[in-house]
DNA sequence: GTCTATAACCTGATAGAC
DNA sequence: GTCTATCAGGTTATAGAC
């Protein structure tokens, strides 16, 4: 991620083919999506796309991995960290994920639905429901509310940080924010969700 | 909705299709329901659609309105209501969001990727922010938090009732949770999110 | 590796019999 | 109103020339 300067003839054919299947499968969805799309975002001919990824299902296939472990990567390295407090734990995935789909903001609206419909792309999310039930972070937010299931808290944290982005289009389209107002607003959650969420542990 | 045990066999032909559109265009959204799938849902033949609704595009425009109306109508009887409080009105809102979900689980998903991808079919809430903005509760949100954007709480409110049913599918995938958990938990939220959303109100 | 042309298939919609 | 048969158009994928 270093440099992402680069013109997109400077990027090699098959390249060139997967950042525009990134652009345009995450804009549209799998179904909506003609392959035709693709190539002309790409600026090549339709028949290098199979010649380069043998069909539409195997790109989007490479698409979508990448996309989740983009989103579902946000946690994990927040896990099990034992040298940070949970405030300064949420403070850091707050900040992650705010600040990841900003930058792509179709990527929840695409993982989710897309998650929905395909029974085949998760083989690779499943059963990582252990790892998080025995994180660290989890055992910290159990000594705040043990009786509470942890997940309440964690939902409501990706709740805070992700939906207003999925709420965006709608938001504009009746006319309740404008895009430079979504942001600020989106930079000042940044904050207040940390804290949000400090009084919500502490509640009742 | 006193009585919806009527058989299908019961419903006129008519009746028969909106009820398969409303079932297969929610589940599968516009672009990738086939009319034959809704067809076989309804359990008639594939000319009868053409021939009530004229075309598919004319059949989703009319599950969309009314599921629109569904999805945006919950907040509506609330925002201009003098005579109760905020806190009332919270739980309330809290309330009837998790119901309507619970009994309609694809309706949030298939509202918020349909309306970004169809620039056509709301015409009907654009607007709509200048009477949510001049209403009795975001005044009342503005008492409590004068200084703050009073959007960011309603996105708050929104965000914990509706977020937690678009992550359900993936958190079933994951292990996370199986269905009687997460309806143990969403019943659970009802009195939770008052609470939380009142400590938030509060904070700083 | 890249292009053109086309095959093979699928989908929405209609014509016309009953 | 309902059915069968079929058309017209679009989409994915490939064959074959360069």
């Amino acid at each position: 991620m270093a440099k992402k300067a680069k013109a997109d003839s400077d990027l090699s054919t098959e390249e060139k083919i997967k950042e525009a299947a990134r652009k345009v499968f995450t804009r549209k969805g799998y179904a909506a999506t003609r392959t035709r799309d693709i190539a002309e975002e790409a600026d090549i001919n339709l028949a290098l796309l199979n010649y380069y990824f043998r069909s539409k299902g195997k790109l989007f296939e490479i698409i979508m991995a990448e996309k989740m472990q983009q989103f579902f990567g946000v946690m994990e390295p927040m896990l099990n960290n034992t040298s940070t407090t949970l405030q300064n734990k949420i403070e850091r995935i707050t900040s992650a994920y705010i600040d990841l789909i900003t930058h792509n903001p179709d990527l929840p609206l695409f993982i989710l639905s897309e998650i929905r419909n395909s029974p085949e792309h998760f083989l690779k999310i499943t059963g990582k429901a252990s790892a998080l039930f025995k994180s660290v972070l989890i055992k910290q937010i159990q000594e705040k509310k043990p009786d509470r299931n942890p997940l309440h808290f964690l939902l409501n944290l990706m709740s805070m940080c992700v939906f207003p982005f999925v709420m965006n289009p709608v938001l504009k389209k009746m006319g309740a924010v404008d895009e430079k107002t979504f942001a600020k607003m989106m930079k000042e959650r940044k904050k207040l969700i940390p804290v949000w969420v400090k009084s919500m542990l502490e509640a009742e």
